[in-house]
DNA sequence: CTGAAAGCGCTTACAG
DNA sequence: CTGAAAGCGCTTACAG
């Protein structure tokens, strides 16, 4: 409709608008920019923003990031984040905070990696790019050692913790969410319960064993009565169960629930359970860990089970990352004291009370 | 050890190379990117890399990017990551793959989108980046409008057409893996095959039983005799093999064989199967689709599946856009033609040879 | 209230 | 074989 006689094959600039507004690229980039301590005729403000709407004008990022030395990204790198069941939901968390402050997402993997130094090459790949933060996730390490150059730039760990004391992190209670689930357990009548361990190196372990005692020891239950260890997976909680339920005990013997390490080895306890001849809940109640979809609504019942606040640690990431850059930094709390993320129970339908009322 | 007087707090540019290696910026820039069509004495090369390895230079890709007009970003733009299992895994790829031609993968999520319009607030977000590519994944149409923006930058579509038949596409090739199924199905010496099928209106829905079909007419066979609707979750499937199998059917009557839409129907086949008091394989095979981590190891006999090339997917949609930015563009074959990724069976052990022989 | 000018850190004709 | 200079598209003191 309003063409000119050719249509300009570039996308407008600044000085586009500026010649089609009659002012100076100066007092465009004010009013566009809301550009505080700076008075502009309400006359001209509206001109110019008439002309960059006619025109379609968009600022070129790359430009103000390079006048400004502020990219308006954050880079995200993950370690094999394709190993990480909903390693999804930490990146759409991390988008859509970075949306909501924007900021634009960049991510870049990380080969797994079983020494705990961070690949320098990616830091350096984001650095190079101008980032504004850095956020490094991890799952398979405690504590991390970052390389130097990671300093240079606010940054925060996932799932980690800095061995240097420098860099803040956030990370899943999962100690806390163990415990909550004894005491879900014991709340519903419980005080046979077992724990289906796992001896794998990875933080997790030791945390959901930590809190199982917690929980035990804060309803006065013996923590190691039922404890047995099997691998992490739905052949490990299988075994366990038989170990737990099977022939060599009498039923007076035997746990009421068992609470398994993670959601796999809660699918081989339902399929253990069955072989028994028991129904989950009504003779044994379950609960597993991860809520990793698609299990715990693919069983039947359906399972209770711990959620791990995936999307929730990668907004929290980049919270930290933006008060990092307001606050100034060195002096943050978080840096010593990892940030913990709750761990809520979903409730489904593995849980019920025991078949009779067992006495202290 | 090499240290001034003051330690620069910036990061050096191109000009501190210079300056230490007694040569102009341009030099410097000639060097440090081997310019064609450019001599420079040996002796004047090594001078300059020192330097830079010295300063630990690392070159301003915003400030590059600005200059040449390419970013070096390709943008991935993802409807409703979250709710893909393994989206991480097309993210994956198609990061790796950017890697590998030195560009950077940026991320933004679009909300879940039921109308086929594609968000354009994202893809200008993009733009405004002056991404060099953008990619557009979807999993719940078949064929998409995309914004005109889009066709400002190479751009492909991963699970979807443009309908406008401008932007190329790579796809799944849901249909082959299906009928790759029935085709491995009869090999084991299966005739009588079920399907246990869903009403759900996505492509995949479509794709899959359409490869049944094949599979079963290139076998022969009667592609509409076994097969039955059911919700795509454990519980639909479990619904459906009762169908097939139970009461009301003579063992004659009765497939030796189900494939079903997706893994979490296979659970819940497993599990009316051992209610019925049959065993997988041996009684009845099952198949599969999606290898939806964790459920096809995670089940007991572990379950034979087809596998959706989510890694492949997104190395291939940055490949294509690689060829769009060398090549030209607008007259590509992919534009027209999707390009089709085939889904590999993966084999595991819920398919054996039927009880019985059975007569055709 | 508005604008001319410098400069962010590079690359790239062009000249010598 | 090497360098001076322009310019990518913005923002931001500074001056008026």
């Amino acid at each position: 409709m309003s063409a000119g006689k050719r249509t300009p094959r570039r996308t407008p600039g600044i000085r586009d608008v500026a010649a089609a507004a009659g002012v100076s690229v100066t007092t465009v980039s004010h009013v566009l920019n809301d550009t505080p301590h700076t008075r502009t005729a309400d006359e001209t403000k509206i001109r110019v923003k008439e002309a960059a709407a006619r025109l379609g004008y968009q600022p070129n990022r790359l430009a103000r990031g390079l006048r400004t030395q502020a990219s308006g990204m954050v880079g995200l790198v993950t370690e094999e984040i394709a190993t990480t069941p909903h390693a999804g939901r930490i990146i759409l968390g991390a988008q859509e905070e970075a949306s909501r402050h924007n900021l634009t997402l960049a991510i870049i993997n990380s080969q797994l990696n079983h020494a705990p130094e961070v690949g320098s090459r990616e830091v350096q790949a984001f650095l190079d790019r101008q980032v504004d933060g850095l956020i490094y996730a991890t799952v398979y390490h405690d504590v991390v050692v970052p390389p130097e150059e990671l300093l240079s730039v606010p940054a925060v760990l996932i799932g980690a913790r800095d061995i240097g004391g420098k860099i803040p992190s956030v990370m899943p209670d999962e100690r806390g969410g163990a415990a909550s689930v004894v005491e879900h357990l014991v709340a519903a009548g419980h005080r046979r319960i077992a724990f289906a361990a796992t001896a794998i190196d990875v933080p997790a372990t030791r945390g959901r064993l930590l809190g199982f005692r917690d929980g035990m020891l804060a309803a006065g239950l013996d923590p190691d009565e039922f404890v047995v260890e099997a691998e992490p997976e739905a052949a490990g909680g299988y075994a366990a169960t038989h170990a737990l339920l099977g022939a060599g005990r009498s039923s007076a013997a035997r746990p009421t629930a068992v609470f398994c390490y993670n959601d796999r080895m809660a699918m081989g306890a339902y399929r253990a359970i069955a072989e028994l001849g028991l129904a989950v809940p009504t003779d044994v109640s379950v609960v597993g860990f991860d809520n990793q979809d698609p299990i715990p609504t693919s069983l039947f019942p359906a399972l209770t089970t711990v959620a791990l606040p995936h999307y929730e640690l990668g907004a929290a990431a980049v919270e930290a990352i933006i008060r990092l850059k307001t606050e100034g930094g060195a002096d943050l709390p978080e840096a010593s004291e990892p940030q913990l993320l709750s761990c809520p129970i979903v409730e489904r339908g593995s849980v019920a009370a025991p078949v009779r009322g067992t006495a202290a």
